[in-house]
DNA sequence: TTAAAGAGTGAATACCATTAACCATGTGTT
DNA sequence: AACACATGGTTAATGGTATTCACTCTTTAA
């Protein structure tokens, strides 16, 4: 019936989670915000943990629609804006939405793991899986040059196959390597930025980034493209 | 006098912040692990945000040390074992204390700071000091490639020279990128191991630093040093 | 000896989560 | 139409938390 009750008390939530963090994200303060006792809302949710997990549950849908949304604008054959508007697209979201950035990608992300059960790794696939196409695109290309299977420490290369086969990707280990070294310089840079402890000298991170961004796809045998359209 | 229950109390908090997570960290809780009642610890801290605050200032100091000592362990004139082993440091510390890791360097930052005053930036200045030493003298031996001022991005010139007088460095700020850029890969790939995104594939973070450790060790025109002596 | 400062306790207030018992309301069936 | 029942809310109760205040005891200082 009051299938609008929960779609507003999984608003308030997130409101509620944006401004005063997780911790201020209280079963009473929702209820407060929807008019309604506290005891009301375990009707709808598993108690604190099912308001958390509900949040993160949507957080999750729209971060990645907000990535692939940056994607699919750019012109579909330049892949050099493709990446770099869906990194610049993680960026700026991660910048505005500090607490659920911190909830899908930081410390937050193992406590609403062991609160609840079944929380997946939507992340870490999802968001390779975007990034993966166009890599497997520059790969076919024989854009790319990466190391071969032999040179890569046999340890390592067992886990970049782990990591190959649970996000579905289909090229060498090496692109993988690849993939994997970007992603560790964006998030490095993601963490600073949203963490702020840099801010007394770093405190707008654009530079930074566009920096990085040159210098990964130059990684990647490509430059910055002229076509880049930024939301 | 019961200069021994400040430190009783510290131990304790730092104890459970260890192994209930940041939350559990609560007044009540401290007070029930020194034997007494929670209005007595108002006597010594600032209610819990003090308490906190405590943790934080012995974590840091703590932290510091232990990365000191690792790079003091190695050949005095062999700055690649000295670079190497002390980045090491800060992924095993990190590994084997991730709240304390996620209160310096992670979400916990912002939080701690916005509840007390005078949260100095400690880390980034102390541990930007401490590598900057060896950055320094590697610029002063002439081993080291960089970008040439007016080949830097304005804005970001700026900012580093900003970064530059805040940690006290004074070497030109194409070295102090050098810095950043590997402390973007050191962090990315710290955040990664600590909150554990990726641990389906990459629960052992070791091939991936050694890997990493390369790649920046030959951006600064150096290599892998075989006297390296790891705690 | 006495006054004051230090160091703790207990009680009170005000939050919070969670469960249990209870009540209204509408819906479907006989 | 009347009745049973599921739905969706309520109030009350329990127990956890921080924090402040008033009070007591003990130690120190004059």
């Amino acid at each position: 019936m009051r299938a609008e009750l929960e779609r507003d008390a999984k608003a308030v939530a997130r409101r509620i989670a944006a401004e005063e963090g997780i911790e201020g994200l209280t079963v009473a303060a929702v209820a407060r915000g929807v008019g309604v006792t506290p005891p009301a809302l375990y009707r709808y949710f598993n108690g604190r943990a099912g308001l958390v997990r509900a949040v993160y549950d949507d957080v999750t849908a729209e971060f990645i629609d907000t990535i692939a949304r940056a994607v699919r604008c750019q012109d579909p054959d330049d892949v050099s804006a493709q990446l770099h508007a869906g990194t610049r697209a993680v960026l700026d979201w991660s910048l505005a939405n500090k607490v659920e950035f911190d909830m899908l990608m930081g410390a937050g992300f193992p406590k609403v793991a062991a609160s609840e059960e079944g929380i997946p790794i939507v992340i870490a696939r999802e968001l390779g899986g975007l990034f993966g196409r166009l890599f497997a695109r520059l790969w076919h290309e024989g854009r790319l040059t990466c190391l071969a299977d032999e040179d890569i420490d046999p340890v390592l290369a067992s886990q970049l196959r782990t990591y190959r086969a649970n996000v579905g990707l289909e090229f060498p280990i090496g692109v993988v390597l690849l993939m994997v070294i970007c992603w560790r310089q964006i998030y490095g840079l993601l963490c600073m930025a949203v963490y702020g402890h840099h801010k007394f000298a770093f405190e707008n991170p654009l530079p930074l980034f566009e920096h990085m961004m040159d210098d990964l796809l130059g990684l990647l045998g490509l430059t910055r493209s002229p076509n880049l359209r930024v939301a």
